[in-house]
DNA sequence: GAAAATTATAGAAGCGCTTCGATAAATCAA
DNA sequence: TTGATTTATCGAAGCGCTTCTATAATTTTC
């Protein structure tokens, strides 16, 4: 390149030497612990904008054993999906990441894992110091993560106890399918899709709950689901076909686990001259980017993504300084953390 | 955690007494340089895997002067873009970077970018060998990069000549209008938008060279440029309404500079008893998840995004250790790389 | 007002690796 | 044969920090 005097890298040695401080002096004003009298600290501030000097991350990390980064593991088609929810999450725990100075290592892995083969580098070389799974993951990852002893929270999952960060699902269903009664509606359908996915499982959940509140023990005729489907427009498209079918005692009402298929219900009653909301109302859940363009406008659940993410990693940098522990209001078992949603009224009811 | 023995760390030290060799002969069989015996290198090699060595990133960047990583900044806006355009070319890169043992560091960075403000913190702290920035960025976090003395490559963006790898817009972009006029177009419109963006004006650069060769030399009243907006699905649609508006001396087909307008144009055309493509052939830019669902399905421009990262990777890793400075084919103004991209026909033609 | 505790600073060991000589053996050139 | 190279190995310095220990100076305690 083109600089022309390559400046001599100022290590913490010439800082203490332009403050007449001792290197450990100069360390302790950086990392802010152990006892330095305010003059001292003044002056080795000032030799440090002075000279310009910035700590060397690998030295640091060697002396100190720490890595500094937080990897971020998330399954490759979760990473490229058109809605990016995940990536939204990533954002959040990269925002939160730079507060607490640590580098975020993002590692995707495919979607059919391999034990050996495909286990992230930065848990092989042990190159961090916390690790954030996001998404669904094989449980022989979490395996592996478990054995390494490295600290890590789950984030919009949950296995067994592992701690974990999730959209208070069931809470806010109940809230929406209330709403769709209050309007009127008593023959409230569920679209889901995937149902081992832990957050559909309690969506489905909450809509029963709502609905036996209401005296709708049986729900069996209203519940549409592609257990082994994800949950995409195509998955609402034909669940909305399926329904259209038997013409007799229709809901007035669906609520889809996510707005995918929220949109895939919407596109097939446009394409069969069913009018939303008046032959039917519409409920979503996410609150993509693509909710408020469709016509009429998805009522919906809004998940707050980037809190999320943000939310994920104060939980992990806590459990790294140990104040997490600490806290005794979370005992053991009571490491499922949850972030609210809120319900969204558009147009589609 | 439940770990029971806390395992001691394994450090080439014990490796070299294992193997009865020095450290620094296992150095040299770890990082595959220098001389050693085979014998001598066996008996290391089998020491490594006995005891589950895995060397410290931290000491040997302390001790190399290197980093291993190599960050990646990227706009926010781009990030969340819901076309993962960008995110598949970090993908792209992330693969790339595994093969040459380097961890990528994410560093997202405000669309509207203030000098000291935000500028990563991977460059301030300099724990970066090298840097790939994507997409169009503020030119003063270029000079930035620039000043830092860290190699670096743009991709999808130019910017001087400093190092990039972009897509071959022009070329074909003149594939595609041949094509349209091979099927007997020849009112060809252009829709784009943000034509500060170099692949935008190549592509309408392309557009015009091929128009040329068949005559039209003046396109002025077949171009829709929407400047200053961003080539969105609702500028496409703008632009549909705008060019339907003139009843005479329509075009038969129109280019977009990408699938999002064409997307929008599309939409403007089923909402207006426009048939695709019986009344107007379109040819969209990029091959977006949503072009193949579209209906009729869109005919456009596939670009390969993750090799394009990986592209972008390599040049940058070349660059790094040496061996593309020594590489003759690629002289001063040279360093600009170019990926190709392919029509992709549908039926939207 | 002397012992104990706290505050302030310096020095040095050591984190786990790379790499630079030093040294010696093996191979080559003539 | 013998000096010059090449091959093989080792020891030790040093990368830039953190942190432990030592030593004072100052403040607190009863």
């Amino acid at each position: 390149m083109s600089t022309a005097k390559t400046t001599k890298k100022i290590t913490i040695k010439d800082v203490a030497k332009h403050a007449n401080a001792s290197m450990s002096t100069v360390s302790m004003v950086v990392n802010n612990k152990g006892y330095v009298s305010d003059e001292k600290r003044r002056q080795i501030l000032k030799s440090i904008k002075e000279l310009g000097y910035v700590p060397s991350a690998s030295a640091r990390n060697l002396a100190s054993n720490k890595t500094n980064n937080i990897g971020f593991i998330l399954r490759e088609s979760h990473f490229t999906l058109s809605e990016p929810f995940y990536t939204r999450i990533f954002l959040g725990t990269e925002f939160e990441s730079k507060r607490h100075n640590y580098y975020v290592l993002l590692s995707t892995i495919p979607d059919v894992y391999v034990k050996g083969k495909d286990t992230p580098r930065l848990l092989k070389e042990r190159n961090v110091d916390g690790i954030i799974i996001a998404g669904k993951v094989d449980a022989a990852l979490l395996e592996e993560v478990e054995e390494s002893g490295i600290p890590f929270v789950l984030v919009d999952y949950q296995y067994k106890s592992f701690p974990s960060v999730s959209v208070d699902n069931r809470n806010v269903t109940i809230e929406a399918i209330r709403y769709l009664q209050q309007k009127g509606h008593s023959r409230i359908s569920f679209f889901g899709a995937d149902h081992h996915h832990p957050s559909i499982a309690e969506r489905l959940e909450g809509y029963q709950l709502a609905m036996l509140k209401e005296g709708h023990s049986d729900t069996s005729d209203l519940v549409y689901l592609e257990e082994d489907e994800a949950p995409t427009l195509q998955t609402g498209y034909h669940l909305a076909a399926q329904m259209f079918k038997k013409k007799n005692n229709m809901p007035t009402a669906v609520f889809c686990a996510n707005d995918a298929m929220a949109l895939g219900l919407m596109k097939f009653a446009e394409q069969n001259g069913i009018s939303i909301p008046k032959d039917l109302a519409v409920v979503g859940f996410d609150d993509v980017d693509g909710a408020q363009f469709s016509s009429p406008q998805l009522t919906t659940i809004r998940v707050y993504k980037e809190q999320f993410g943000e939310l994920a990693m104060r939980y992990l940098t806590d459990m790294l300084d140990g104040s997490w522990e600490a806290n005794t209001k979370f005992e053991r078992g009571n490491h499922m953390l949850t972030v609210p949603a809120e319900l969204v009224i558009r147009a589609s009811v």
